[in-house]
DNA sequence: CAAATTAAGTCAGTGTTGTTGACATATTTC
DNA sequence: GAAATATGTCAACAACACTGACTTAATTTG
């Protein structure tokens, strides 16, 4: 009995007692700065923010979503999705088209515009990852995706699973 | 000639053709959103907001910052740190001294009120590192420090380096 | 020492993104 | 037909970022 395994001793239980782990803490803040840096020089050009980012990346990655859909995976009221879902609409990066069960419903759809917005975007934070990742061992991707998973509220893990990786096509660890 | 060990055949070269990735690009997403959640509700009962968390967890971690070296490391404007500095001096959570070698500049400080709020935002964002760290092998703290540190600009890693491990003290990969 | 530079503070205005609460309109469901 | 649901809209507000211009005090420099 030598190295306990996973979750037991090895971690100093890190309540309130114990010096918190700033170097994680900074260094999080730091990589997620310069990670959303990159998408808002280029979203810059198109006079866009994030906001509009992250709609238009989650409409690409679900074509047909609904209004609800899109506020419940965003989290924000119904009024900041409005503003800038009107911007996209309004200039052709996403249209909606009235559901066929339920007519009250609107789908969410990239035009071939947004498509391209999307993905570029999409491509420029790969880079990012990519040459990061070129840097690591082999398995930093995987073990980097297990710690950002881990990191989510546990009561929220399997729903982002089923966000990220749909029909258990990926390899979900 | 079996594996290739670093950065070279493994990772397809991500730039433009290849499928982004769509995983990490989400998960650090929604890892950041869960992370910065805890310290708001935390901050929400003292009318704060992370403006007011980054500059009180800076001046609590070096103590002694001038207002330049503050606003370099936050990278906002003088205007934006003004703002939410003069709410933590008025409220006695950082107190400035002038300079000795120099009477233009403000030495910040954190007061005993300051160095708990910083403290107690640290204590719950290291908890949810300790959770996530604790369901992973005993490496992957070690893997993390590696692959943020990763994602951060190259030109910018060792002035991160040292902000965040000052003297060479801790174990810097 | 006088002039230039530097550190910091301040003023006025602007933009993005988030919030709340109330209310309107269609449509579907019971 | 009444109730519930999906969406849209209005008005107002707050946090936090920006710019550009200007002031004050202190230090550095020629």
């Amino acid at each position: 009995m030598e190295t306990a395994l996973h979750g037991n001793a090895r971690a100093q239980a890190d309540t309130s007692d114990s010096e918190p782990m700033f170097d994680l803490i900074e260094m999080l803040f730091f990589a997620y700065r310069d990670f959303v840096g990159d998408a808002d020089r280029l979203l810059e050009s198109y006079r866009f923010g994030r906001a509009h980012h992250r709609v238009v990346h989650f409409v690409n990655r679900h074509p047909g979503l609904t209004i609800a859909e899109l506020l419940d995976i965003l989290k924000i009221t119904k009024q900041s999705l409005s503003r800038v879902l009107k911007d996209l609409l309004d200039q052709n990066f996403v249209e909606a088209r009235a559901g066929v069960a339920d007519r009250r419903q609107r789908h969410l759809f990239t035009t071939a515009k947004g498509r391209k917005l999307a993905l570029d975007l999409a491509h420029l934070q790969s880079r990012r990852f990519a040459r990061a990742l070129d840097a690591l061992p082999a398995n930093a991707r995987a073990d980097a995706i297990r710690f950002l998973m881990a990191m989510i509220d546990p009561a929220d893990q399997d729903e982002v699973k089923a966000l990220v990786w749909p029909q258990g096509a990926r390899a979900a660890p």
